[in-house]
DNA sequence: TATTGTTATACTCTATAACTATA
DNA sequence: TATAGTTATAGAGTATAACAATA
């Protein structure tokens, strides 16, 4: 009997820890799919997403909207230009900043993926009723809020 | 208006991007908090409460119960070793491999862990019902098995 | 001076593979 | 030969800081 005395933990029921496991086999099983079948890392694909349903907008604004690091965004963003699926778009009143703008192609392949993603989501949550997802969606915005509370990034 | 024509996916409905941004979010905030309090990483600090809760074990096993990479589960171990917080216990009956054990002084760190642990769960979920939270739990652990699902490696 | 974008450096977790010593 | 543990190497994401160009 290990652990006797105080108290204890059970890491299998620790919710942070079972929130992780979670979202890493979630993550990796993505990234492997779209890495296999697109070409494109997680923090690329975030980034096409943003811009095909968002529109264009810059890098510090892609931080915030991916909740990714400035050196991830701009990593992935260089891959996204090299390969002309998005484009830089000057800002004129601005010499510093420029937006980041999504291209027909970067279009094409985001209309390809989308599906997919629909599909992957609808097979996570298969079985579990439209009202229990709402539920848990907003349970996740909550613990997620309650997490990034107090912090001044 | 970008994206006028095909399907679009709104990335902040995105199931899979939910989960991820929350799940780091959490394990940023514990990251953080154990290295500047205890000089713990992430999984120096599962591998701990894993050993506390469950006993001596071999580090084979300790990556299926932490689901953590063989690599990070070894320098995590050897971290440890190296702080006297766990020991190796040999195996007489094969020379090849050992348990890792923790010692006085890790249940001593471990205990003074749990209740901040135990805190820090109770806040992310405050207000949230027993009912709400067992459900949540549950989801959880099926969308966690729906993506595991189908690997083998 | 402050800000935007950019690059450099380092660290953690992950993935793959090679190596050792036992079996 | 197969396996447990170990080490090497590389990649992705993160964090911090420095830098250039512009404001």
């Amino acid at each position: 009997m290990p652990s006797s005395g105080g108290e204890r933990l059970r890491l299998q029921d620790f919710l942070p820890y079972r929130l992780s496991v979670a979202a890493n086999a979630v993550s990796r099983h993505i990234a492997r799919a779209y890495e296999h079948q697109f070409g494109l890392k997680n923090a690329q694909w975030r980034l096409l997403a943003v811009l095909a349903d968002e529109g264009p907008m810059t890098p510090q604004r892609l931080c915030g909207r991916t909740v990714m690091d400035k050196v991830t965004v701009m990593r992935a963003a260089q891959g996204l230009l090299r390969r002309r699926l998005v484009r830089r778009l000057a800002n004129p009143a601005d010499g510093r900043s420029h937006r980041l703008l999504i291209t027909a192609d970067g279009k094409r392949l985001y209309h390809r993926i989308v599906p997919l993603a629909r599909a992957y989501e609808a097979q996570l949550l298969a079985g579990i009723g439209g009202r229990e997802i709402d539920h848990f969606r907003q349970l996740l915005r909550r613990i997620e809020q309650a997490a990034s509370a107090g912090r001044e990034g």
